[in-house]
DNA sequence: AACTATTAATAATC
DNA sequence: TGATTATTAATAGTT
């Protein structure tokens, strides 16, 4: 219909297809209308222009034949995109909100709030994964927690050793007169004493430890809460 | 185009206005195509027939087409419901989106993980939420901790205290062996070593400290970072 | 549906 | 864009 056709072909020109989209889309509103018309038909043109701009033609009303498009593509089976899209997006959107509403949730469990409705697996799980993210501070502390007791059952070990020598020594220690006796009960009556001379003796492996395991016993004091 | 000049009217005729869709419906879809390919747009034609019959053509998605013309209408102020909503939904589910993100960030970053963007006082805060979050379960293990020290502590003491009139009881025994004296001196040399620091420290922590507690877990995590 | 005389659409050009 | 025009494409009426 021209003085040479047309392969129907885009048209790398963007001057060329600007003109030539101009002429057409005209054509073919004119012809969209001319069907309804002359048909009795229900039509909707809907032409976006490669620039993103919007034409439209609807006999009727535009939504009107939409509305009426959806309800056909669905009683069809057919992929109606707005009614489908519409169900994806909403329940896209549903699972979004859903997926913050737990994810705020867990956020809050994090810091140690609503932590009422937890069961015992799910409070496990919270916990495995605040241990997981302060593992290393835990580590850290767990391991002097460990150094402290290590050495105190070191120390003890020692001192039930000594003690044992002690008592083997005692033991052969010939019948005393009653002095003996009396004096042993002095001993009993001096333990304020005698508990410092074991603390002398925990010490005395510990001479190292000072540096770092002060501290560390000087903290472990402090949680004492419990104890309460 | 033909024989004669159709006046642009409603064909009375059942069976012309038949033939005569047919053709010209034919002739409009082979125009929209045209449309979209050589001008590269975006075109959506829908057409119901007088007797209801569905036909379309789509150049991309129908849907995708629809719903962009729903959203070009709400932008342009337009009552249209469709585009209104898709347009409110559209700007729910981005913001939800970017809700979501930041909330599975912080719970990654909680986790320890993708730390590497924070900022100092970002990562402080987030420090600060771990250790707030994981306050009951150190206070827990803490306790347990704490009370494990103490029964050894307990132990230490009740065996340091036997311990202390067991070599009370050696002093007075008569002089012995050498070999008794010898042993005897051997554990008091070791004494002399051993710090008064740590023992006394674990005592006052089990006898004062037990009201604060709660600071301790910081303190003890604090020595750590020295330590490397 | 196919044919075809006509009209309508439009590509190239201004 | 709009107008012009040479051509092609669409199609009304006919078969």
């Amino acid at each position: 219909m021209a003085r040479e056709r047309r392969e129907i072909k885009r048209i790398e020109s963007a001057a060329a297809r600007q003109v030539t989209f101009s002429k057409r889309r005209r054509g073919l509103f004119k012809k969209a209308e001319e069907l309804s018309v002359l048909c009795d038909a229900d039509v909707a043109l809907i032409v976006f222009s490669s620039t993103g701009k919007l034409s439209q033609f609807a006999s009727s009303s535009m939504n009107e034949i939409i509305d009426k498009y959806n309800t056909h593509s669905k009683n069809l089976g057919k992929a109606e995109q707005p009614s489908l899209d519409l169900n994806l997006e909403h329940s896209k959107y549903a699972n979004l909100n859903e997926q913050l509403t737990e994810a705020s949730l867990r956020l809050r469990q994090m810091r140690g709030e609503e932590l009422e409705g937890l069961s015992v697996d799910e409070l496990q799980q919270l916990e495995k994964n605040l241990e997981a993210g302060l593992h290393r501070v835990l580590q850290t502390k767990d391991q002097q927690f460990l150094e402290q007791i290590s050495e105190l059952q070191r120390k003890s070990s020692q001192l039930a050793e000594e003690n044992m020598q002690l008592r083997n020594q005692v033991s052969q220690i010939p019948p005393a007169g009653k002095q003996a006796v009396a004096e042993t009960e002095n001993v009993i009556a001096e333990d304020g004493q005698s508990s410092e001379s074991v603390m002398t003796a925990l010490h005395s492996g510990s001479s190292q430890d000072n540096d770092d395991g002060s501290d560390v016993s000087l903290k472990l004091g402090l949680p004492c809460v419990a104890w309460k």
